[in-house]
DNA sequence: ATATTTCCGGACCGTTTGGTCTGTTTAGTG
DNA sequence: CACTAAACAGACCAAACGGTCCGGAAATAT
């Protein structure tokens, strides 16, 4: 096995990511990660200080990654459709059918993980947080804007929650998931979710039953 | 001071509890308890034989605090109306006034923090989340299982869906709250779900504006 | 009043844990 | 090939941690 130094880097991130979801970050050991990756305490520490600042990159990779798949789900359906409103729903459902493949519950949002256990972290670690959630915030936010400029919502809502609602819904449900061992969960609720939307905006005339 | 057995039982089991929330269970050491509640070792050990133990005590104690509070609420809400669906919209409504009084964002779901180190507790720890979720989800499915019988849901849902729906919505909320340092999310979130009940089961002629 | 049990303080202990240090191997470079 | 720097292995360490133990104080029973 040759010595490659930007791969056991990612793969000490997967590692302590896959541990993280299972046993939180302070149930997470770093001989855990040592064990689970095949390597040693020297390899570890010449690639992270300290388990803290493996706590970093670990979120802002994570973050990147997220906001990778979500940019792609969103441009994906701007590509389908014109519409703000049936450009919201193609993205929903593109999230159900990403989780619809899966076999066990989602393993969790790595985010969530950390808000459980939010003072433990540092100011920094805890900024970065806010400032990925309100990422997604803006995400959606914009398109929920257009859409209640478009079609009257049948109450009173603001673009801000409908978008928080989208993350809301997620993380909610991979809690579920995991405490009921139900695989099923996020994309039901993805669908409930997406329904609400439907239902909210539809135009009171043409409201027809989803698939 | 004179010596309270079950009083500082108690102390133990709520600075506890405030800690878990705060920095997880892992993350909450005892010594942590110790200066939190203001006691000693022997102390602690006298009541709790291990730290697991006690993980177990908050949990069961937890469950049955949070029993008591959707069984009142659903009490209430079956006091002041006869029909299922109002009894639901009912109920939604005074969880959401329970969270429009907080100052700060609710300090989270001890479940759901014990849900994101899952793989640290044992097989009984485990399947009592399950059942305890098992138990809200119940709880409200009776209710929409009625709902649904008499009217007739606009998108084709099951009971259970939408009672898992109120504990997704709750979890997801306690999560961007916390994240986002935003004490009216839950409030926010929860009405965002009672409005979808009410366009989901409304009659088409009689859809009026909730306040 | 005495005995007994519960309750608790705090020193102590073995293990775990994050982190260090030294030496060795591998990859790149002239 | 020689040299350098990065990439590791693994023994080692100090602090933190969960838990034990015993003495004593406070409540309760006799």
């Amino acid at each position: 096995m040759r010595k490659d130094g930007i791969a056991t880097r990612e793969k000490i991130l997967d590692g302590a990511r896959d541990l993280v979801l299972k046993l939180g970050y302070s149930g997470m050991k770093v001989d855990h990660v040592l064990e689970h990756v095949g390597i040693t305490k020297g390899a570890f520490f010449h690639h992270f200080k300290t388990k803290d600042e493996l706590a970093k990159a670990l979120l802002r990779r994570y973050a990147s990654e997220d906001a990778l798949i979500y940019a792609e789900t969103r441009a994906q359906a701007e590509k389908l459709s014109d519409d703000p409103l049936q450009q919201i729903l193609i993205f929903i459902r593109l999230f159900e059918d990403m989780f619809s493949e899966m076999t066990e519950p989602y393993p969790g949002c790595l985010l969530a993980s950390y808000v459980y256990e939010l003072q433990q972290f540092d100011d920094e670690t805890r900024s970065l947080l806010h400032e990925t959630f309100a990422r997604w915030r803006t995400l959606l936010q914009e398109k929920f804007t257009l859409i209640i400029e478009r079609y009257p919502p049948k109450n009173p809502v603001s673009a801000s929650q409908l978008a928080d609602g989208f993350t809301v819904v997620l993380e909610g449900a991979f809690i579920l998931a995991k405490a009921m061992n139900d695989a099923r969960m996020a994309t039901e609720q993805l669908r409930l979710y997406r329904n609400y939307i439907e239902l909210l905006f539809a135009a009171p005339e043409q409201m027809r039953a989803a698939a």
